[in-house]
RNA sequence: CGGGAGGUAGUUCAGCCCGGUAGAAUACUUGGUUUGGGACCAAGGGGUCGCAGGUUCGAAUCCUGUCCUCCCGACCA
């Protein structure tokens, strides 16, 4: 077969790209930088969108559609989070093509069909959210506003890759509005834990909670909330964002409200993210040489019965023995498919669903069928087990809790193993460049060592841990004296 | 956007240097034998060689432009 997965030792770069193309999540599209996700993969996503909005629901908010053009004496509005954008924005200028009287057959764009105004292909959605919440709210009572949506946006990304990074993707934006400071901060920190625990118990990725340092700030927001997760390559993902807006969008868009004493005050606001790039952190994060790991409360597939068999009468009996196996494993709420496909022979749909990283497999043959057994096999730690069928559907519901578990637990250990704490410059570059990892080290609290921290190592502070331990101490590069460490990682 | 590599059958690739009208493996179709870790035999179908120009009697091959992808860098909430 031609579907070898590169090493990730050889070149992890490499084993990413074989992973998502060769399990069958993406493929690349004639737009440059764009991909095309493909139904496995937007399944993968479905099962995450469908969590994360019930989630949202269950802490009170809506779901709304906003445009994807934002004009561009909106989108200027709010200056910081325009120049944020500016250099990766797509821009609309004409609306209507016309036949080339050079070239027949073919078009150009009408010159005479110039917009007055350009429109922007949101980035991301804060202007015309706000213009529109202006007209929206008038007094405290119609606060909070609590409103997301599930939508594309577009970055022109000079370098793309496979879900970490492309110019177009999907993700949700919640866009809040609150009357006081305090409830604004509190949602933004709320969001950030449902983040938090979104990764950890349905994608088993552990993730650190932090508040980003000035310069990796969101641009707009007073303070930006992460939460950070590390691959297998030692490099740290940025998994989700949660931004306290502070009043600078409602002052952008006048966005007024009277409070029960009749005053007027700006309102406050967050707006917090996750995208599509969470699958490319949930592939580097689990998966090995053989293809894809996925986490069992999220894999489209959770379960796959292979029958091994000669013949159409053997078939026919494994047959009856799987159908009310089937039927009670799909009552339990599992995710399970019969690959009775006669085109593929037993060891070929081993391998394929390795690739594709289905939690738990499970074989059955004549010698099986006589024994009243079946093999087990599990996509984490590749072992087989024996079972017996009596019984069989309830351990594959606990065997594929153990394994959302195990996954986590595997995960984490490797993530508390690569956070190392230094306290010198030279040790710092040498785990960079050895161990790798995030490093937790002290930190001047400028803007202008962490700069030049990265331009000589390329790793950038990844967030402040929230709840850091206190503790006196001296940056590692200016020597000046701090009062926690923070992580730093080279990251995607 | 800079440096490097690449684009030829669904896929992976050979052919290109030295121009003569496209090939392998695999996949696919049909039939048969098979089936406990990516089966075997036989027959068959499938490519305007990324696209557009140019040179030439003749271009996958040489030249120019352009699009897309990968790797490294710059850039990136």
């Amino acid at each position: 077969m031609s579907k070898e997965i590169t090493s990730r030792e050889k070149d992890y770069s490499q084993w990413y790209n074989d992973l998502v193309l060769k399990g069958s999540l993406a493929d690349y599209s004639a737009v440059r930088g764009c991909m095309v996700i493909k139904p496995y993969g937007y399944a993968l996503w479905e099962n995450m969108r469908d969590v994360l909005d019930k989630m949202f629901k269950d802490t009170g908010h809506v779901n709304a559609y906003f445009p994807l053009f934002v004009p561009k004496s909106l989108f200027e509005a709010e200056e910081k989070n325009a120049e944020g954008f500016a250099k990766e924005c797509a821009i609309v200028t004409h609306y209507r093509l016309k036949n080339d009287p050079n070239k027949p057959g073919k078009l150009m764009v009408d010159p005479e069909a110039k917009l007055e105004e350009e429109l922007i292909v949101r980035p991301t959605s804060e202007a015309i959210i706000w213009n529109t919440y202006k007209g929206w709210i008038q007094s405290y009572r119609d606060l909070p506003l609590l409103i997301n949506q599930w939508a594309n946006v577009v970055r022109w990304e000079m370098r793309t890759r496979l879900f970490l990074r492309t110019a177009e993707f999907l993700w949700q934006e919640g866009h809040t509005a609150h009357a006081t400071k305090e409830e604004a901060i509190i949602e933004t920190e709320k969001m950030l834990h449902v983040y938090a625990d979104f990764v950890e118990n349905w994608m088993a990725v552990p993730v650190i909670k932090g508040v980003k340092t000035a310069n990796e700030r969101f641009a707009g927001a007073e303070d930006t909330y992460c939460i950070e997760a590390l691959m297998q390559d030692g490099k740290a993902l940025q998994a989700g964002t949660s931004h306290f807006l502070g009043q600078n969008f409602a002052k952008a868009f006048d966005v007024k409200f009277s409070d029960k004493t009749n005053k007027l005050d700006y309102v406050w606001a967050t707006s917090w993210g996750v995208s599509t790039r969470l699958i490319g952190g949930l592939v580097m994060a689990h998966s090995d040489d053989d293809g894809l790991i996925l986490p069992p409360r999220i894999a489209p597939l959770q379960v796959v019965i292979v029958p091994i068999y000669k013949g159409d009468e053997e078939k026919a009996m494994i047959s009856n023995t799987v159908e009310p196996l089937l039927k009670e494993l799909k009552e339990m709420g599992i995710r399970v498919k019969y690959d009775d496909n006669d085109n593929n022979r037993p060891g070929w749909k081993f391998a394929e669903y390795e690739m594709k990283g289905v939690p738990v497999r499970i074989a059955i043959g004549a010698r099986d069928l006589a024994n009243k057994v079946v093999e087990v096999a599990r996509r984490d730690t590749k072992t087989k087990l024996t079972v017996d069928v009596n019984g069989l559907s309830l351990y594959v519901k606990e065997l594929l809790e153990e394994i959302q578990v195990q996954m986590f637990n595997k995960a984490k250990a490797y993530r508390d193993e690569h956070i190392t704490k230094v306290d010198s410059w030279d040790e710092f570059v040498h785990v960079l460049d050895t161990k790798t990892g995030f490093v937790a080290a002290h930190w001047d609290g400028t803007p202008e060592t962490e700069e030049v921290i990265k331009e000589k190592t390329k790793a950038t502070i990844r967030c402040i841990p929230l709840n850091n331990e206190q503790e006196e101490g001296v940056c590692i590069l200016s020597g000046k004296p701090s009062k926690e460490r923070v992580l730093f990682a080279r990251a995607y």
